[in-house]
RNA sequence: GGGAGCUUAGCUCAGCUGGGAGAGCAUCUGCCUUACAAGCAGAGGGUCACAGGUUCGAGCCCUGUAGCUCCCACCA
């Protein structure tokens, strides 16, 4: 097995992911089966809409997510990440709208229910793997053998299973209601779906004539067209002003119609006129005024906001367009008392940008306040952790100010509501289809409605593990370990999940709740189609790797908040997976071992005490920060290590024993091995198909890198002293390096070392790195400063003082001013730490720690200081 | 109106329970040193937004101010 093999120069991810994705698929090792031997960590993926197409923000969620699953799987968990779809109701109804238009000039109402939802159903099924495959080809760990869609048969037994318990239950009820309406979607849509946007309006002053006198009253509206629905115009009870007209008719202009004029608390003196004209069907506050004063709602707009027969010569115009030609009446008839800019609040479609109509309406509703109640609790006892928790607070508040849920939609693809109606009144709501009326037998229809796309993705961590059947995996699997997504979908689907497990499982649907930002273009722009500013992460996965992509997006970012693309971030990656290929490839190059084991703690050197301490070091900080999410401090850290100890100081320490005459050391080949193995495990969860790429060179024995057992923290593994030891020799490699670039020494010119310490020991045998590292010619290492010529350059580190004697090279006036430059940081050293030393109350206050910590430093700082002043005074 | 976040090197961002300011990119210098020029060795660059406070000690905790961003609610 062990044989020494050339690995291509630089690493090219396109030759060998799919491949290595293949293996894993058929190895099996994405799936989990319930094994009580074994504790489970269960996540499901937030379903990608069935048709969609992988954007940035699917790839940071996908990537976060198999992140924690395969190092969870490592760790000795049985892990199942179930993934699936989403039918996405109104954006999937869109986009075949959108087609068949485009192609047959065609709407749906030509087609007919049956026939178009027959092309939503073969759109779903030309494109419902492609997103599945774009998942797939950034690596992700998902058990595709347990694949669901939102609109599969379990996921729509579970919706009607909720939607007929909620309804016995009383939670669930019909009604008249004001609710958003988008007019191009031509459905109802909950308060969640409708987006806020300030836009620059106006606010129109018009005269409502009182009855049978000279007077008017004068209000003010941002939407005039309503007028058509008024049924009253309301003053504050305590508006002085008015008080005279409370009780008194209006004619409502341009429709004659006689409207009361009321007073109601809701109106604000102070507020534009103090005036309102109270239209209940077209307004949410006017609609509760209505109620209060029993007042007619009068609905002027037909679905798709052109005005209906209530608004006689407007009828059939454009709501915008009634708006114009009713103004342009008003000021004709000298109504209109002015037109004033005014900024305002204007509700959108969240998913077309419409101008929501309010509007009131039958519909069906979820009564929130009891189902509330138990998710607001699991939230606030702790059973249920938001990550990071300030999203808790985001949470609650939305929770404990939540309107029920409008859940009916006027769209064809979804789950139709298992609601039955019959002409005699009677309404049966059943999981089963109901045909004839149980009370006078004649046929029943099912209300054409369907439920809210979000309806059932609220059912996810349950329905996609068997509920309502009381299956194994959802015995074991459930409840989930964490959920992973976007701060912008906590409302829709976040809070929906937990208040829906609270209600049918009787349990928290997950732990812990992983929230993260969004990923912004590099100027900091939300990604969008209609920007074009969108980065496709297929292109990057092409161009860069899978593994390149994700390292850029676990890096530098931290829990909640967004970040920004850079190309120059990836690139930063790709160079990464490219820096440990070559570390491979050097390490393969001179490799002649047959397993990967280390050697017995006395074979090995202090290098290799140093490098095995600093790893085991590494993976237990690495765990502990996977295990508090902070996914970004962990991958920086194993960048950190395996570049700058692995790679740039270990690597170079034992390449002499690797060119030794008599053959490489077999112990620094061990090490090397052992070394890269165990790193490659624990960065396998953020770069799985280098690492695993990597691994099937190594003779580990192993199959597979991705079920291979993580690296866990060993007492014995700890070696402090050689750690410090280490420490010392590269500061004086380092210094050295220093000296040489300040004297301008060429790099191809060696210089003779002398190293004066007070602990030769320390630093015996230490010799060849200063030669291989440090440019020496010989290196001496000697206790005092016999023999060191005059011209001699040296520096002061913390174990030793150390001389590069340079002869004709070395300006005196040069030398003079380093050493005066290092003098004075020194002293500025020794006084800060003085200082706080002098201070009595931080030696009586501080930890014991702390305070001796500073007093070695006082110590250290001034025997250097004494030995560049020696060497200043010898210069002079 | 309510709430949240951000402000740290030229740029983008880390910085865990308070104990001598970090990374990547960019810039400058020198190196094609047989794993890697997608690299190596070195360098420069920061009143941690501002003002107070707590503390022996504050980028970190508290209060306030300013600027930016976001979410929720919404007065017609």
């Amino acid at each position: 097995m062990a044989s020494k093999r050339e690995l291509a120069k630089q690493y090219n991810p396109a030759d060998v992911e799919d491949r290595i994705y293949q293996g894993w698929v058929e190895n099996n090792y994405f799936t989990a089966e319930p094994d009580d031997s074994k504790e489970p960590f269960t996540v499901v993926i937030p379903p990608p809409n069935v048709t969609g197409q992988l954007h940035m923000g699917h790839a940071l969620d996908e990537t976060l997510q198999d992140i924690l699953v395969r190092y969870k799987r490592m760790a000795g968990f049985n892990a199942l990440w179930i993934p699936g779809t989403d039918h996405a109701g109104i954006a999937t109804q869109i986009k075949v709208e959108e087609a068949l238009r485009n192609e047959e000039g065609l709407t749906r109402y030509d087609l007919g229910r049956e026939k178009f939802l027959d092309r939503v159903w073969d759109w779903k099924n030309k494109f419902g793997d492609r997103i599945i495959n774009q998942i797939k080809k950034l690596g992700c760990s998902c058990d595709w053998s347990r694949e669901r869609f939102t609109m599969d048969e379990g996921c729509s037994d579970a919706v009607k299973e909720v939607f007929v318990k909620l309804y016995e239950k009383d939670l669930i009820y019909q009604g008249n209601r004001i609710i958003n309406w988008c007019p191009h979607c031509i459905t109802a849509l909950s308060d969640a779906e409708v987006e806020y946007e300030e836009q620059d309006g106006f606010f129109w002053h018009i005269n409502y004539p009182v009855k049978d006198s000279d007077e008017v009253v004068e209000i003010a509206t941002t939407r005039p067209e309503t007028l058509l629905g008024d049924t009253a115009v309301a003053v504050n009870p305590d508006d002085e002003r008015y008080a005279h007209l409370v009780g008194k008719t209006l004619i409502l202009p341009l429709v004659g119609r006689e409207i009361p004029v009321i007073a109601d608390d809701y109106v604000d003196k102070e507020f534009g006129t103090g005036c309102v004209k109270i239209t209940p069907a077209h307004d949410p506050n006017d609609f509760e005024v209505g109620l209060r004063h029993n007042l007619e709602q009068i609905k002027v707009l037909n679905d798709d906001a052109t005005v209906n027969s209530y608004g006689g010569k407007y009828e059939g115009m454009d709501r915008y367009e009634a708006r114009k030609a009713m103004v342009k009446d008003l000021e004709d008839l000298g109504l209109l008392v002015k037109v004033v800019p005014h900024k305002h609040n204007v509700g959108q479609c969240y998913r077309c940008g419409t101008t929501v109509e309010p509007i009131t309406s039958k519909q069906w509703f979820v009564k929130m306040e009891p189902l509330a109640k138990k998710a607001i609790e699991v939230v606030k006892d702790g059973t249920i952790k938001f990550v990071p928790d300030r999203f808790s607070k985001t949470y609650l508040n939305w929770m404990e100010n939540v309107h029920d849920w409008c859940i009916s939609r006027q769209l064809w693809w979804g789950h139709r509501i298992p609601a039955y109606y019959c002409e005699c009144g009677e309404t049966v709501v059943s999981k089963e289809e109901v045909t004839t009326c149980p009370k006078c037998g004649k046929a029943m229809k099912q209300d054409p409605d369907v439920l809210d796309t979000w309806f059932s993705s609220a059912l996810w961590p349950f329905s996609t593990l068997g509920w309502p059947e009381q299956t194994e995996d959802l015995k074991y699997f459930y409840p989930t370990s964490v959920l992973v997504t976007g701060y912008d979908i906590i409302f829709f689907w976040v809070a929906r999940m937990i208040f829906s497990a609270m209600e049918h499982m009787d349990r928290e649907p997950f732990k812990h709740v992983f929230i993260h930002g969004i990923v912004r273009d590099s100027q900091g722009r939300k990604m969008s189609k209609s920007l074009g500013n969108g980065i496709d992460p297929l292109e990057v996965i092409a161009e860069y790797g899978a593994d390149a992509l994700r390292f850029t997006l676990a890096t530098g970012n931290s829990p909640g908040n967004d970040m920004r693309y850079y190309k120059e971030r990836v690139e930063a990656s790709r160079n990464f997976a490219n820096k440990i290929w070559n570390a491979s490839r050097f390490l393969l190059m001179n490799l002649d071992i047959d397993s990967v084991e280390l050697p017995a703690a006395s074979e090995l050197r202090c290098e290799d005490k140093w490098i095995i301490s600093s790893f085991n070091t590494l993976a237990k900080e690495v765990t502990d920060n996977l295990d508090k999410f902070e996914l970004g401090v962990a991958v920086s850290k194993l960048y950190d290590f395996i570049w700058d100890n692995y790679c740039d100081w270990y690597i170079e320490l034992v390449k002499p024993r690797l060119y030794e005459a008599s053959g490489a050391d077999k112990v620094a080949q061990k090490v090397l091995a052992y070394i890269l193995v165990n790193t490659l495990k624990l960065l396998h969860p953020f770069m799985p198909f280098i690492t695993e790429e990597i691994f099937g060179y190594l003779p580990t024995g192993e199959d597979s890198i991705m079920v291979s057992q993580w690296p866990k923290y060993n007492a014995e593994l700890s070696f402090p002293e050689d750690e410090k030891r280490m420490q010392l020799v590269m500061d004086a490699i380092r210094s050295i390096r220093n000296l040489r670039t300040q004297m301008n020494v060429v790099p191809s010119k060696k210089a003779k070392v002398i190293i004066v310490t007070e602990n030769t020991d320390l630093f015996s045998g230490t010799e060849m790195f200063f030669e291989k590292l440090a440019g020496a010619s010989e290196t001496v290492i000697q206790s005092d400063k016999s023999g060191i010529g005059d011209n001699a350059v040296n520096a002061v580190t913390e174990g030793a003082e150390v001389f590069i004697p340079l002869d004709e090279l070395v300006d005196k006036e040069k030398e003079l001013e380093r050493l005066t430059s290092e003098q004075k940081k020194l002293e500025a050293e020794i006084k800060r730490v003085e200082g706080k030393l002098g201070n009595a109350s931080f030696v009586e206050k501080a930890p014991a720690k702390i305070v001796e910590e500073e007093k070695a430093k006082g110590e250290k700082y001034k025997a250097m200081l004494e030995k560049v002043l020696e060497s200043i005074e010898k210069l002079k």
